[in-house]
DNA sequence: CGATAATTTGATTTTTCTCAAGACGCGTGG
DNA sequence: CCACGCGTCTTGAGAAAAATCAAATTATCG
């Protein structure tokens, strides 16, 4: 698992074109291009492990992102993904509690994180910046423990399609860039349930199966009615 | 449900004694008695609902709270229990997304927001503490993530006792607050299964059970190999 | 084209839920 | 003090959901 093939690339603070002052637009989280370093990540590759010291803070800019932890039996559990735009990897404290890794080809920016926390500690903004996106990350989370405590696994797989759906594509149809196995693991059900309830909705007509990754929603009352 | 006896009594802002730094010497989470107001909440009143405006910041004095949410169809999902010394209702946004309810008669401070987050404003160190303070809302969310996702229920039954143990009480001994729907939908099981699943561990001398609700750790190494 | 991984499908078992009934605990009022 | 009622908890039997085991099919990549 996880082969090593970290390219690092030196592609940081390119001069900000006239006048802009990406700082105040897009605040923190609209800037960190300009501060980090672009990394390129393979399939499967980590890109940091629990428990390591929390040095960095990442945003995808290609690819996509699965945070896990592995049981010592073997068992996993996926808590997120992040896609194209997203930030992830910012701890409170120093160290990680869970591990990132690439679950295809992924661009990915780093910055240090003492650079932000330092921000941070001058610029109250900022500071709050930070907690937002923390208090985001625990929205998700209880959003998601919704999921795992109450719903069947139809109705997961329903929400987990509704939900990338809407974070990977404005349209009806777009591609899944994880396994079965990844969805499995974050819905905590088995691979061989998920991929049954995927063609049971095909069967029902709320979805389409283009290839086994291609997805279409046909029917999202259908869907969301499955849903809370 | 949730009668309204709420009862306001004002114990606010006791003479702090001579040369005492409160704010220094625990932070904001040592200091709220001094700042809010005490308030009694009987067994099952809503402390706030979801939806409503975050006006409020909340510790637990005595007694017991849970969060939850409540699904269309009557599915419920608690998402954490909060015990003495605990705080919760903190949100980054203006508005709760879960409800609060008392589990028994409780006494509990109320603080304003508004007054912590000016306070946060102005001192770093105050910001600093309410992003921890999420954080560890978030981190608690993540572990509770794996209990949902991997866990059996005899699994999650031995992980709550061991974590309740813990928050309630140094000794082995301690009496649970909650009734075995609440640990249900915290657990993502049926109430049945809760107690179904302790009587085996009774049987399997792991726990004693004293009375329904009075709880022994027998073996604490079978519950933790339980868990992951 | 062949090898390997990913996905789907089928048959069976296990776990957990559901429905139903009984036991227990506790406060109230006779 | 006891009987009653009510809410909570336990237990049992059967049903349902999802997991497991096994195999077939399909996609992917050199």
């Amino acid at each position: 698992m996880s082969m090593q093939s970290v390219v690092p690339s030196l592609s940081r603070r390119q001069s900000t074109s006239a006048g802009q002052r990406p700082m105040e637009v897009h605040g923190l989280f609209g800037s960190i291009e300009l501060m980090g370093a672009r990394m390129s990540y393979s399939r499967n590759a980590e890109i940091y492990g629990d428990d390591e010291p929390a040095e960095y803070l990442y945003k995808v800019l290609s690819g996509a992102v699965r945070i896990c932890k592995l049981l010592d039996d073997g068992r996993r559990q996926i808590t997120a993904f992040h896609l194209p735009g997203e930030i992830f990897g910012l701890e409170v404290g120093n160290t990680h509690r869970f591990t990132a890794e690439a679950i295809v080809d992924s661009s990915i920016v780093v910055v240090k994180r003492s650079t932000v926390v330092a921000l941070a500690a001058r610029d109250g903004d900022m500071a709050r910046q930070l907690w937002a996106h923390t208090a985001r990350d625990l929205q998700q989370m209880q959003e998601h423990m919704l999921l795992l405590g109450c719903l069947s696994a139809k109705e997961r797989v329903a929400a987990f399609l509704l939900q990338i759906g809407k974070r990977m594509s404005a349209s009806n149809e777009f591609e899944l860039p994880m396994a079965r196995q990844d969805i499995a693991d974050y819905l905590g059900l088995t691979i061989e349930t998920v991929s049954r309830t995927m063609t049971q909705l095909e069967h029902d007509d709320a979805i389409g199966l283009l290839t086994s990754r291609r997805i279409v929603l046909r029917d999202r009352a259908v869907l969301k009615r499955l849903n809370a």
